[in-house]
DNA sequence: ACCTGAACACCGTTCAAGT
DNA sequence: ACCTGAACACCGTTCAAGT
């Protein structure tokens, strides 16, 4: 029986991990400093001496988005040829913003302003873009394509990707059967792979 | 000089007005109605004689801006053969996004739960993706493509520049001067026509 | 038919004070 | 070094009352 102790003792943690849980219940913008401190049993204005406010609390639940998008894109590299490795990382990448809607659009929402005022965040953010840049110029290479800008090709498969993933999310794609959206899936995050 | 009259007489509009200036100043997020009912001369709660609630306003918001996107899609529709006009289709999308980036997030964001419960707005947004649609299907009419699914490319184009437009829009892309980025965005919203 | 005023249940954030 | 309590300036929304 814990007796409810002055000092909390791992107070960071327990609002990360309360937060992380109101976040996919609700979304970003509806989650409150005040709810977690709730969650975490300790008093509203208890957060202030982990957190410089409601923002760098985002932050952080986001870096820890980018190091699981980064795990999923890790876990399917390399587990075929250039261009079947590609059109995985475009899946996962879909599936990630599946699978966590809320978490995806706060990593690359507005409700963070400037990820380098935070630099874990960005940080873990590069990491991941690093893994599709990877996929991408290894398809490149691999059909002997030299681009002087690999920046170009990178930018219109995360294009295309990212835009499948937050039309999706955002309930644009309608009227469709789980079988026929995941075939969507399929073709558009292979677009890229199969050519125009 | 208006001697304030306990009836506003149009209100609805005035407060549309008020709460678009703000949108692009602050964000939906940030708009309030407290604020927008304060910039028309009213009381708190006069907003709730026109709108059912925040939401309604926005929905609203959201309804004009997807007319303003179908204006400069049909702007854009048959300035040259079917390739350019997709290409100047998909141009149009992203610099409707980057001259109106709040408006933008709000009418595809998660802000409008569920765009039937306001048709005017459901309406108006189908009005812009049929332009997106029509531009690609007479494209691929052009180079003689037939699809069992023209859903499929539909929604591969649209992704495409939906994702571009989200990423410069939230900051994703950085590191450029104006001049690359404006290269970056002819080159992939041009991906779709120019092929992999 | 349209608008106001007071009230309720919330927020994020600051600051002096407590252990 | 970490946490609390009271306070400030906000919200969206409801409801009885005013014109």
């Amino acid at each position: 029986m814990a007796k409810k102790p002055y000092h909390h003792g791992s107070l960071r943690p327990a609002l990360l991990a309360g937060a992380m849980e109101l976040l996919e219940q609700k979304g970003a913008p509806s989650l409150s400093l005040r709810e977690a401190a709730r969650m975490a049993g300790v008093s509203q204005t208890a957060p202030y001496r982990h957190f410089a406010g409601k923002e760098a609390l985002l932050a952080a639940l986001a870096a820890r988005g980018f190091e699981e998008l980064t795990r999923a894109l890790d876990e399917v590299a390399a587990t075929g040829n250039a261009a079947e490795t590609l059109h995985a990382t475009g899946r996962a990448y879909v599936d990630f913003a599946l699978a966590r809607p809320q978490l995806f659009r706060l990593m690359f929402g507005p409700e963070i302003r400037d990820k380098s005022v935070f630099p874990e965040t960005l940080e873990a953010a590069q990491g991941a873009y690093s893994r599709l840049t990877a996929a991408v110029e290894a398809y490149l290479a691999s059909r002997r394509i030299h681009v002087k800008t690999p920046r170009v090709p990178a930018v219109t498969a995360w294009s295309l990707v990212h835009g499948l993933a937050s039309l999706l999310i955002d309930n644009q794609i309608t009227d469709m059967e789980e079988d026929g959206k995941n075939r969507l899936i399929d073709a558009v995050t292979g677009f890229f792979v199969t050519g125009g």
